[in-house]
DNA sequence: TTGTGAAATCCTAACGGTTAGGGCTACCTT
DNA sequence: AAGGTAGCCCTAACCGTTAGGATTTCACAA
């Protein structure tokens, strides 16, 4: 449980980045499809099993940022003012997330992400995780006595807001009219 | 266009059952991951590539019935009869697909899915598929005239609960409990 | 009946993501 | 300064999947 201090943890970071770095810049500029892992890893210069120990498959060299998207979500929920509602504060970090997704720069990775299923596939299953570990945090707040199902749901319908809306012609719109939705089931699901 | 009159069809239908039959037995018996695609052909007595002629992946050949899914699910929603509101109409469809899917015999093989992140993974992109159908569904429907945004939502919020359901310990009461809150979201979207 | 086209199947070889095994080097700790 | 270990490397392989092209089997019409 020691904090290694310095040079070895750095230079472990830098090599995460650079491999990730490279492997997007190829991604975009070819395509996903075209460019293989080997290739992936000549460019980034190091060994093909070095990609796999940073990163756990090929998708997730697109999604590096996940870890940050699951924090900020149940961020959201345990860190929010004491008298702030969860909806509210829920609706609040969604939106934030997908303008975060559909700024400018975003566009060409979301095409991208679009037109590959594998791609497509991952996200999902990301968004699933991302619903878990918010149902946990929902389902641990002391001032929502919900049930674990009510928890669970409103957790995934969380995700599906953010998923629709960063694919939707209006997602700022598509957040809102969709979190109106949530927040009528969240009030039929009062004790 | 000609409907071709009999025994090739059968015998095609025959090959396709006998390969599924085969690795889901194989798959029950060894484990998902133990058994692989050139083993389950040996079995089944064909070749690799007819394999794949039948099922697009190695995941596709435990979820045999999804065209079914699919089916019911939209069929539940342009063949209601012409009072029936929608919700109640989706509500009882799925809770048939729970009780489908959590019957006595089911059971090892959701155990079997559970213990594959390929095969979570695979239903909850069917998931999405299954969404999509649904979603069109209810755009296509001249009684509802609701928003696009609303008709997505809607049919993702079904689906959750479908796979809530399928893994909670009191499948039916969930069932319910995620449509009173679906059926609540659903209000809120009226004109 | 037989010839013809097409569908279903087969075989082989390969591709691309992923992992196991085992070794080397550079960094951290003591 | 010495030892331990984390991070990295190389090679060879496994497994799902596909391309390519040959072969069989059936449906249909001449």
């Amino acid at each position: 449980m020691i904090e290694p201090s310095g040079r070895r943890e750095r230079k472990k970071a830098a090599t995460r980045q650079k491999i990730a770095d490279t492997a997007l810049s190829l991604f975009l500029e070819r395509g996903y499809d075209a460019v293989g892992i080997r290739e992936v890893a000549a460019e980034a210069d190091v060994a093909v099993t070095t990609v796999f120990a940073h990163f756990a498959s090929k998708e997730a060299l697109v999604f590096e940022r996940d870890q940050d998207f699951e924090e900020r979500l149940t961020r959201a929920v345990t860190g929010r003012p004491a008298h702030e509602p969860l909806i509210a504060a829920l609706h609040r970090e969604v939106r934030a997330l997908v303008r975060h997704c559909t700024a400018e720069g975003s566009a060409p990775v979301r095409r991208m992400i679009e037109g590959s299923p594998a791609l497509r596939e991952y996200e999902e299953s990301m968004g699933l995780r991302h619903a878990q570990a918010l149902a946990a945090a929902l389902a641990a707040d002391p001032h929502l006595s919900r049930s674990t199902t009510a928890c669970r749901a409103t957790a995934r319908f969380a995700i599906d807001a953010y998923a629709l809306a960063c694919r939707a012609d209006d997602p700022g719109a598509t957040v809102d009219e969709v979190f109106r939705m949530i927040e009528a089931a969240w009030e039929a699901t009062a004790p």
